[in-house]
DNA sequence: GAAATATGAATGAACG
DNA sequence: CGTTCATTCATATTTC
């Protein structure tokens, strides 16, 4: 084989003008656009390529709540002198802060070997049957098992993290 | 909206074995079991993992919103006709897809795996705006990919179109 | 080419 | 119960 694992194509991404339509939309100060909104937005950008509602939908959830977090910055905080690196996800607190140069710059030589794109699966060893499973530690995660083949298998009911979960003030009585 | 932040800590995720047994007792027909219900069910898959009431609840609740919502992808608007042959083959490549590998546990089924699968679509990958961009792909295509100078924010030039969502349980199902 | 990051998508939890 | 939020996960993209 070589290269017809093409099996990709599972990931919408917005095109330059979705975007821009989109954070036009959003910068308008709605937060929670209808459905019909929803609607009427999606074939708007329909005609920009290819979409759906639900990736309208989803771009507006992911939008607000990226920026929802992306407020509270190191302020205040003694510690973290040189710890961890932290591998969160806030790395920057600007909102618009992204390029893509090489992919554009098209040598006219003609002899660019852009071939990248090779099956790069970089497998995520996620926990598979953990239950309850800290943010911190499926992060790390990530990383660290992509070079070795670290498969902890955590047994069922091995975790410890067992033990806090009586915080939820909420403990909606479902009813019936 | 002000959601309390339960100390911010695991989510529960149901084991293979519990999500087995849940769809099995959903599947069954029961839209809405009663509290004891839930305790009984509670009761089986506490022996398979980590689990309390309110998750199971949750859970069957969440199934049922989601699977009123669920079947209609409005994709496909626009008309393609032609313009990229869609050359794709994954039969003879090994789809490296470990969505969600839970292949540890003695598990004697595993039903629950869900996978790409069919992409019947031909779209018609409009150099202008392309949405859905396949990963093995980035050579001569650029190229042709217009790509405008805009500013920041992918400029992909990509192309594939496809809606292969067609796991068993996708469709954002916004509402409002 | 691998690591790091950005971001779209899936889902559990919560609100009204 | 329907809808929305919050967190995680997967993958595309960018950087080293």
């Amino acid at each position: 084989g070589h290269k017809i694992k093409m099996t990709g194509r599972q990931r919408w991404t917005p095109t330059p003008v979705q975007l821009q339509i989109l954070e036009r939309i959003f910068d308008q100060g709605i937060g929670t656009p209808s459905k019909q909104k929803i609607k009427d937005v999606t074939e708007e950008l329909v005609q920009h390529g290819q979409i759906a509602e639900h990736n309208v939908y989803n771009w507006f959830q992911n939008r607000r709540a990226r920026s929802k977090k992306k407020q509270h910055v190191g302020v205040g905080s003694s510690n973290n002198n040189n710890g961890e690196p932290e591998v969160e996800t806030e790395t920057e607190t600007l909102n618009e802060k992204r390029k893509r140069p090489e992919s554009l710059l098209v040598l006219p030589d003609g002899n660019n070997n852009n071939d990248i794109g090779t099956t790069t699966t970089t497998t995520s060893p996620r926990p598979e049957d953990l239950c309850f499973q800290s943010p911190e530690m499926s992060s790390d995660l990530h990383l660290l098992g992509v070079l070795s083949n670290l498969r902890d298998e955590h047994l069922v009911g091995e975790m410890g993290l067992s033990e806090s979960y009586n915080l939820y003030d909420h403990v909606e009585d479902y009813g019936m």
